[in-house]
DNA sequence: ATTACTCGCGACACACTTGTTGCAAGTACT
DNA sequence: AGTACTTGCAACAAGTGTGTCGCGAGTAAT
């Protein structure tokens, strides 16, 4: 049962639109065997999407955003959801289509997580004053999409992955003698 | 036929597994007549990826991103492309499951284009001279495709987005008053 | 050995999508 | 009016994925 979660994992992060019969394949059981623990294929996707939402929630919670210092708490946050996503790549970026109300409560709560961390940033002067929260939150989101497909194709560890994120959402890449708005 | 892929843009943007009589109704239009013009739902892909790819490369063409100053460039392609990918959305995050050998072309071109200009901006010191330039590219990537989904779902002018896409790019969150990297 | 449980396997019905065809109706052009 | 072209519509065949069922084999516990 395990097994076969993280071989849907495998062959739907490969192909989303997979069917049944390769996910069983994978896990090395017959597609009835997969019926037998999922009736239907929406119950497959809604159990991938909550385990993974879990690992997600559990993954930020053992971070203490709320408590560390901001810096530290935003790096060891985007490691350890690093670690997270490049394992279940493919349950974690279903946010979008959901009518799974736990996943969607849970990812909520780690927005309101992110925005809580990003306000202390800012007030740590982390994160510059005129910080605009939202777009620096789907920028953040952005990166560590960026990084965990690095992590699932190259390789790479969590910890300096996460100081890039951290490093090129703070800094940026440009030069800090040239001004740069027109 | 172009009201076709327009609506097939409209439609595949929001499902991409989506039927061909999704397509039709999308377009006004029988399900027989979509076959006419496009003769396989494979067919009516290739030709959407072809279509947009040929608006992205004629967006950074116009851009002179050869030509102009670095930092005058880079604004301009991140304009243009916007314009671009907020109306063709699904068309042009079809870049890895390609078998269509012209729009890769096209898409390896203008990846050969961007990593130009970012070694030019580079050298004129609008990038860092450290930046390593690949985990720039896919950041700035990352960055148009996020405002381009703001532009698609809360709207906003392509040139207010673009020149924060390059402020976020070369400046990042951070305060500069305050170091970064423990 | 008997019982209970799980799994693989083959089979089936069902629904859905795709792609094709023929025919009738409509429109534009001469 | 006549011709050429396009479209909608209905119907069809074929393939594929889904979900269900029953049977038989294997395994562990009593």
């Amino acid at each position: 049962m395990r097994t076969i979660l993280e071989a849907a994992e495998r062959v739907f992060a490969a192909n989303p639109a997979a069917t049944m019969e390769q996910v069983a394949q994978a896990a090395g059981v017959a597609r009835t065997t997969v019926h037998r623990r999922f009736a239907t294929r929406e119950a497959l996707l809604e159990e991938l999407t909550g385990w993974a939402a879990r690992q997600f929630a559990e993954a930020v919670e053992s971070a203490r955003a709320d408590t560390a210092p901001p810096l530290v708490a935003l790096y060891q946050v985007t490691a350890n959801v690093l670690r997270v996503k490049t394992d279940w790549w493919f349950a974690m970026n279903r946010t979008a289509d959901d009518a799974h109300p736990e996943a969607a409560r849970v990812h909520a709560e780690i927005r309101d997580d992110c925005e809580r961390l990003f306000r202390r940033a800012r007030e740590a002067g982390v994160l510059r004053a005129d910080a605009d929260l939202d777009w620096t939150r789907r920028v953040y989101y952005a990166l560590i999409h960026e990084a965990a497909a690095e992590a699932a194709s190259a390789g790479g560890d969590a910890e300096a992955l996460a100081t890039r994120v951290v490093d090129t959402l703070l800094r940026g890449f440009g030069s800090p003698t040239a001004p740069v708005i027109a």
